[in-house]
DNA sequence: ATGAAAGCGCTAACAA
DNA sequence: TTGTTAGCGCTTTCAT
């Protein structure tokens, strides 16, 4: 006997039919819920899966048909918004054949390419990719290979579908609510953008743009100040130090995602300031650490459940009907007032 | 001409083979590194493989070999200690030919077992589960089938290798500490857990084992006062109401992880108070948002990317090796002082 | 060092 | 409705 026991085989497909007395076509059709299998064929087989304890290979069944698998790609794991985006994605799967698996990823357009080049090679049936920074051309063509959907990026593709949020009015909605309060000097922290397609699709462009319409629809074009970084705690962080910095200081700092805001509160703690005493401050996402209460950090709901359970909707659809013309879902944005935000002191 | 391009067929090994005047067997050798392929063969090969811009299928090849993908469970995609583990996850398999892929999960046997089958299905070859609440009859099972990690888990296994932080030390940096500025009535927020095999085996039972043991070695016995929730915001939340309802509060809260310190501040500041003025509170992780100036709480930095990397190597290790003896690494923590940690006021 | 051929577990096309 | 058969793209013997 041996010492340690082998590997057991695996159960294959082959295995439940000879145990239910059948052919594998006949399994593989009551697997894959297929026209063609009698009501006694398909419990006789349900049994001897059962029985058997059978899963299919999901990598055999890639080489022929279908995974039942989507791949999402998030852009950065530490951000908690996208934990929201993926509650949507789970509770739409929730009840189909589908399991999802994920790759975090980077800020790097080699590096997006490495993890949806992944997904192709273990033949995924479908990605959603969360912000990506890839090209036009580049998501045609994983739009061509594979189903897919694009979360947050606005223009529009015959290839793909997408679910954005309205960025461009929900900038509008934190300034018009500070101007509101009276501030004129009101600051803005983006994530740095050079390339002049992403500087038309990419949320953070957008919210960037919609800042600067509305600071001009208030009378406040004169007061524009942006400083540019990253969409990170980090970026927060260093984009605060530029603007405390600034011979008129801001008296408020509308940081274009709420972790951009956490670096902003790092820094104004690091310099004494408070929110919003010194300095009012406004996040967008509305991410669960903005409703914490040593926090409480005024913000825009953009709803990323939603935008999760609506991309992976798409995302079967399109599964279901790969000719279906492409969908594009923009979603409205809400202002979520909370205590970083106040009328200036001066 | 079709209106839309048809999906071109994807590159294969037969298409590199014929290109390069070689055989397929060849290809596969210079893919694998493998040993009998000439440098001029291979100098050929690799030629081919970038004109036609080949990538092996992943999917093809788990049916005979390796896919060269390692999967990573979570279980709880919102605690951002996980993502320091990640990072040193990717660290370590940077420079290899190994992706990593990652599902989130659940606080739950069945889903933890969906996840895995799901990831074995896919013919991963190797698997890093991070605090599995899994039997460990189920955990020797998949270790059986595929290299496996198990990351926070105390207890041996000869089947699969484990990395862990001390928890039970690290707890008692804790108590001490706050033994050392004079309070007495320190309290605990647990994750409770009820499985005995778990009782001995999770970090969270390990830290409310370590804070129990140091509590008495203080003398403090007899203020012992554990509050069983879960490791959550809202678990640390619920966990400091049941505290401050206390007939006599507590002047210290160790929570057993910041996410769960979150949840305690929270609550505090809802009740009107603030840490350490009323009461001192202290994490475990040392996640980035334990460091943010605002909130700048005392915890035990763990190591989270240490614990990833070093996770990484063992499980590629023991893809090399299936029949190496099984290790155990345990990281030593450390206590990091903060702001929300003082004297008691009375 | 190189290549021919078998086969991994499934699904799809086809026959019965 | 059911079963037979031929691959999918690789890796792995096993010849040469």
């Amino acid at each position: 006997m041996p010492e340690q026991a082998a590997p057991a085989r695996r159960v294959t497909i082959v295995d439940v039919a000879r145990h239910a007395g059948v052919s594998t076509t006949a399994v593989s059709k009551v697997l894959r819920h297929a026209y063609g299998a009698s009501p006694q064929m398909q419990a006789r087989v349900r049994a001897a899966i059962d029985e058997l304890g059978y899963r299919p290979s999901a990598a055999a069944r890639g080489m022929r048909g279908q995974t039942y698998t989507i791949g999402v790609m998030l852009p950065d794991i530490r951000n908690p918004f996208f934990a929201d985006v993926l509650d949507g994605v789970t509770d739409q799967l929730g009840g189909t054949d589908y399991q999802m698996m994920m790759a975090p990823c980077c800020n790097d357009e080699a590096a997006e390419a490495r993890v949806t080049d992944a997904m192709i090679d273990h033949s995924m049936d479908g990605l959603i990719l969360i912000a990506p920074l890839s090209s036009r051309t580049h998501l045609n063509g994983i739009a061509r290979t594979v189903p897919t959907v694009v979360i947050g990026r606005h223009g529009h593709s015959p290839r793909y579908d997408t679910v954005t949020d309205d960025d461009f009015t929900g900038a509008g909605l934190v300034v018009a609510h500070l101007a509101g309060l009276g501030h004129r000097r009101i600051a803005h922290i983006d994530h740095l953008e050079t390339d002049p397609v992403r500087l038309t699709e990419m949320p953070n462009a957008l919210r960037a743009d919609g800042y600067r319409h509305a600071m001009r629809a208030h009378g406040l074009g004169a007061e524009i100040d942006v400083a540019s970084t990253t969409y990170t705690q980090e970026g927060g962080y260093l984009g605060a130090r530029l603007l405390l910095d600034r011979r008129r200081r801001p008296t408020a700092i509308f940081a274009g995602a709420d972790i951009v805001a956490m670096g902003v509160l790092d820094a104004m703690t690091e310099a004494g300031l408070s929110a919003p005493g010194d300095i009012s401050v406004a996040g967008y996402d509305n991410t669960t650490f903005a409703a914490f209460g040593p926090i409480s950090l005024t913000t825009v709901d953009q709803a990323g459940r939603q935008i999760g359970a609506n991309a992976a909707r798409l995302l079967l659809d399109r599964i279901a009907d790969r000719e279906r013309p492409a969908a594009q879902i923009k979603l409205s944005p809400s202002l979520v007032t909370r205590r970083t935000t106040a009328p200036p002191a001066d």
